[in-house]
DNA sequence: ATCCAGGGCGGGT
DNA sequence: ACCCGCCCTGGA
């Protein structure tokens, strides 16, 4: 690993905020300057933007422009995306100006797996925290800039932890969960890497559902945001509350039948009704 | 003190 | 198939 250095110019979709505070990832901080500094599978990385250019800095195995291309989904127009949706109606263009720097990062499975098992029923400082605990309970650290980080585990690292391990950590319920989930992945019950490969969505969730502490919104989540399927709609509290607002208009809205918020998304957005979750999510859960 | 937070599970209909 | 109570924990 070495610090590298990467730099290109500003794009229309790239809004630190909104990237790294939409809700997708939990190991990205904001740093005093306005910058932000996270943790991924190769090291540490700082992105900022200075004068026009988004500028990419870090502590990073292998060649820091291949991670970050790949890592911030470079690959996919988002303007092109962005237009389409705004087409559909008033309400999604709305919400597309207002998280107009969103991109879904390609986050790694494994990471991505464990991270939102915690995340059920648990709110966004505490998985953070219990995400940094683990990780510095049996992984790597690397220093950067004088400052230490860890590395979330792998497979191998994470199956050293015993359950009551997981459970002073402060995992509580979830700690079974994950435990279970990491033996299942260790003894390639089920293949990682099988999934990748994976084409239709559909086997890969069914997949992802076998796992322990993987129901439809975790395995929709894993699926968005470390696979780039954006045919999945997760559907939390939050987007069942907007969906319902938006289109349905039930007076209770805990009631609003999951099914029929999916038929609604997938008539709307189809193959990119993850994408227009994504938008919808972040400007409900920063306007309520 | 009581409630709730980005669900899932297991046991009931 | 739906429904519902319960699950650790800690901050409001």
């Amino acid at each position: 690993m070495n610090i590298q250095r990467y730099e290109i110019k500003d794009i229309g979709a790239f809004e630190l905020k909104h990237i790294f505070e939409c809700g997708q990832c939990f190991r990205w901080n904001e740093e005093e300057n306005g910058s932000y500094t996270g943790v991924i599978k190769q090291g540490v990385l700082n992105v900022k933007k200075e004068n026009g250019l988004i500028i990419f800095e870090g502590l990073i195995e292998g060649d820091i422009k291949t991670v970050v291309e790949d890592y911030f989904d470079f690959d996919t127009d988002y303007e092109k995306i962005k237009n389409k949706l705004s087409k559909i109606d008033d309400n999604m263009k709305k919400s597309i100006e207002y998280g107009c720097g969103i991109r879904i990062l390609h986050q790694d499975l494994f990471e991505c797996i464990i991270s939102f098992i915690i995340s059920a029923n648990n709110n966004i400082p505490r998985i953070k925290g219990i995400i940094e605990r683990l990780s510095k309970k049996c992984s790597k650290s690397v220093i950067y800039n004088g400052k230490e980080y860890y590395l979330f585990p792998n497979v191998s690292e994470l199956s050293k932890l015993s359950v009551e391990d997981l459970r002073s950590l402060g995992l509580g319920f979830r700690d079974i969960r994950v435990f279970n989930t990491c033996r299942k992945i260790k003894e390639k019950v089920i293949d990682l890497d099988k999934i990748k490969e994976m084409k239709s969505s559909e086997k890969i969730r069914e997949e992802l559902l076998k796992l322990d502490g993987v129901g439809p919104k975790v395995a929709d989540c894993i699926m968005l945001f470390s696979l780039k399927r954006y045919d999945v709609f997760p559907i939390d509290v939050w987007v069942r509350r907007v969906m319902n607002d938006l289109y349905i208009h039930n007076e209770n809205e805990e009631k609003v039948n999951k099914k029929e918020v999916l038929k609604i998304a997938n008539e709307k957005f189809g193959d990119i009704c993850g994408l227009a979750q994504q938008y919808l999510f972040y400007y409900r859960r920063e306007n309520d």
